[in-house]
DNA sequence: GTCGTGACCGACT
DNA sequence: GAGTCGGCCACGA
């Protein structure tokens, strides 16, 4: 077993181009249903080359701070995410479903 | 070994 | 919709 950052990483590596992953999601497919803020955490490590930006909290709104928010949503409208008037992601359609997708 | 901190969540008011 | 509260765990000082 590795560390759970690492873990984290790896189900974030394996989201899909123009789908989103909410914290909560990473969290329970992980296996730790209230381990959503070590998600958190483990994304302050944020590696590179990780699709950090496909990561969104459980109301589909981006959650960082100054412009990484302004980035984040950019290159998800990039990818053909679309974002509401109040800066939300539509989830029903653009979740990526981790508690079934990931693997191992 | 202990304490504070964190890009959160769900339930409740 | 907005604000508050408790809970969970890993990491650095």
């Amino acid at each position: 077993m590795q560390g759970f950052a690492q873990r984290v990483f790896k189900l974030i590596a394996q989201v899909p181009e123009g789908q989103v992953v909410t914290y909560g999601s990473i969290a329970r497919a992980l296996g730790e249903p209230q381990g959503a803020r070590m998600v958190g955490w483990a994304m302050h490590q944020c590696p590179e080359g990780l699709p950090w930006y496909r990561v969104l909290n459980s109301q589909g709104r981006v959650s960082l701070p100054g412009e990484g928010g302004a980035l984040q949503r950019s290159l998800l409208e990039d990818e053909g995410v679309e974002f509401d008037e109040r800066d939300r992601v539509d989830l029903a359609r653009y979740l990526w479903d981790a508690e079934a997708e990931y693997a191992e």
